[in-house]
DNA sequence: CCACTTCATTAAGAATTGATTAAGAAATCC
DNA sequence: GGATTTCTTAATCAATTCTTAATGAAGTGG
C-alpha cells in the first residue's frame, strides 16, 4: 500500500504539479486548494505526510500546521515563497519538519518527501537536517537559536562557519567531500565559485574549537575524500 | 556503466561543446539538434538526465520539458538565453530541476549535472545505501564513514587502498583482473596510466591487514588471472 | 631442470592533496 | 556612506599518497 501524501496549495498549477510528480513516484495523493477541506480529510483518512503552502487566502500555513499537529504527528513539509528566516524558525517551532522555498525544484521536493518518510518510519535513521538541536559529545549546535557551544562554552561562529559545522554534524560520521559541502552550504550559487574556501573555513572552525589538524577531536580529515565529524 | 545524458539544442556548436565536456567526464551522451528525435530517444533509451535549450525552432524547451515529464522523472536542466526571472519560475513550475543561463561556463554546467545526479541518486538508489556496510568475516568496510576494521581493530587505509578493498569486497569471491580493478578505481582516467601499481597497493593492504602472500586469510592471488577476496 | 611468465617486494621521487597565511573583495552593519 | 566583519582568492608550504622501476621469488610448461 502506497503512502498517502496530502497537498494543500491555493495555486492550482503548483498543487497539480506536485500531485503529478508524487503520483509518478507511486504515492497516493489528496490535493486541496484551500485549507478547510484538507483538515476534514486529515480527520477522516490515513495520511502519511503533508505538504502545506504558507501563503493561502483562507488559513495561513502556520495555523494549518498547528491544527494538523493537534491531530497527527506525520511529517509536514512547508512551502514558502521566499527564503524567509523568520518564517523558517516560526515554522519549525510550530511543528514543521522541513522547508522548501518557491520556486522549488520538483525532484528536490520529491527527495525531501522520501527523506522525511524514511526518517519517520525508521526512528534509528540519521537525524534530519532540520533537527533543531544536535548534540555530539561536548558539542552542541542549535539551529533554531543559531548558537553553538563546546563543553558548555559558547563558540562564536560566522554564518558560513555555522552552516558548515551544522551540515557536518547533521551527517555525523559520514564523510563529505568539499563539493558536497559547498553544495549544501550555498545551494545553487555555489557553482559560480570554486570550493577551495572550504578548507579555510574548516581551519577557522578548528581554531575556534581549539582543535589541531594533526590531533582532531571532532572534525577529521579523510585524505583524498573529504571531512567528517564524529566523536571517536 | 556511465550515466547517460540527453542534450537538446538547435545551436550545433553549443550542443557539441556540452557533449564534448560531458564525454570527457565519462558520461555517455545522446545529442540532438531538434526536439522530436530527442523525444523518440527518451521513449526508447534509458536516460539519466536531460539538458534542454529553451529557444528552439520546432518545439520550445518548456513544451519539451513538459512532454518529457509526462514520461520520465529524471533531472532536467534548462538552458536559457537571458537571465529571465519569469522564465525561471515558469520553468521550475513546469518541472525543470535546474537552470543555466547562456553564455555559461562549461565546467559550471558539468558541476550542476553532477550535483543533480547526486541528489537524484541519493534517494532513488536503494542498493547504494545497503552497500554502505560490507562485512566479510572479521572484515568490515563502511563506505559512508570511510572506515575499515579487521577483527574490531581499525585499519588506516589510503584512498586508493580503500577503494581497492571495497571493490574486492563488494565482488566477494569473484576473481578480478588488474585491468578490471584499475577500471573500477580510476574510471576513465585509467587509460592514461598502466595498472602495475595495483600489486603494490595490494601489498600495502595485506601488510596493514597482517596478511602474508603465502598464507592469506582474505585477499587471495589467483595466478595468471587476478585477485579475489573471500573468507574461505 | 630451465626458460618464461607473473607476482612480491622495496625504495625513491613525482604527483596530489590539505594546511596555512595574508591580502583584497564582498557583504553587512551602523 | 564609512567602518567592520566576513568571505574568497591565491600563493606557499607541508604531508600524504601514488607510481615507477629494479630486483627477487614463485609458479608454469617444455
Amino acid at each position: 500500500m502506497p503512502d498517502t501524501i496530502l497537498i494543500v496549495d491555493d495555486e492550482v498549477e503548483i498543487a497539480d504539479l506536485i500531485d503529478l510528480y508524487l503520483q509518478n513516484e507511486g504515492y497516493a495523493t489528496r490535493t486541496f486548494y484551500e485549507a478547510q477541506s484538507a483538515l476534514d480529510c486529515i480527520k477522516q483518512e490515513d495520511i502519511d505526510l503533508a505538504i502545506l503552502d504558507i501563503m493561502m487566502p483562507d488559513i495561513d500555513g502556520f495555523t494549518l500546521c498547528s491544527k494538523v499537529r493537534e491531530l497527527r504527528s506525520f511529517p509536514i513539509i512547508m512551502l514558502t515563497a521566499r527564503d524567509d528566516v523568520v518564517d523558517k524558525i516560526t515554522g519549525l517551532t510550530l511543528g514543521a519538519d522541513d522547508y522548501v522555498t518557491k520556486p522549488f525544484k520538483p525532484l528536490e521536493l520529491v527527495a525531501r518527501v522520501k527523506a522525511q518518510l524514511r526518517r519517520y518510519k525508521k526512528y534509528n535513521d540519521e537525524p534530519a537536517k532540520s533537527e533543531a538541536l544536535i548534540v555530539i559529545g561536548g558539542l552542541e549546535i542549535n539551529s533554531k537559536t543559531h548558537e553553538c557551544s563546546l563543553d558548555g562554552k559558547a563558540l562564536k561562529l560566522t554564518p558560513t562557519e555555522f552552516s558548515l559545522l551544522r551540515i557536518l554534524a547533521s551527517n555525523q560520521g559520514a564523510v563529505m567531500s568539499s563539493d558536497e559541502l559547498s553544495q549544501e552550504i550555498w545551494q545553487d550559487e555555489y557553482f559560480e565559485k570554486g570550493n577551495t574556501s572550504i578548507t579555510v573555513h574548516i581551519r577557522h572552525i578548528r581554531e575556534k574549537m581549539g582543535e589541531s589538524f594533526e590531533n582532531p577531536r571532532y572534525i577529521k580529515t579523510v585524505w583524498g575524500v573529504g571531512y567528517k565529524l564524529d566523536n571517536n
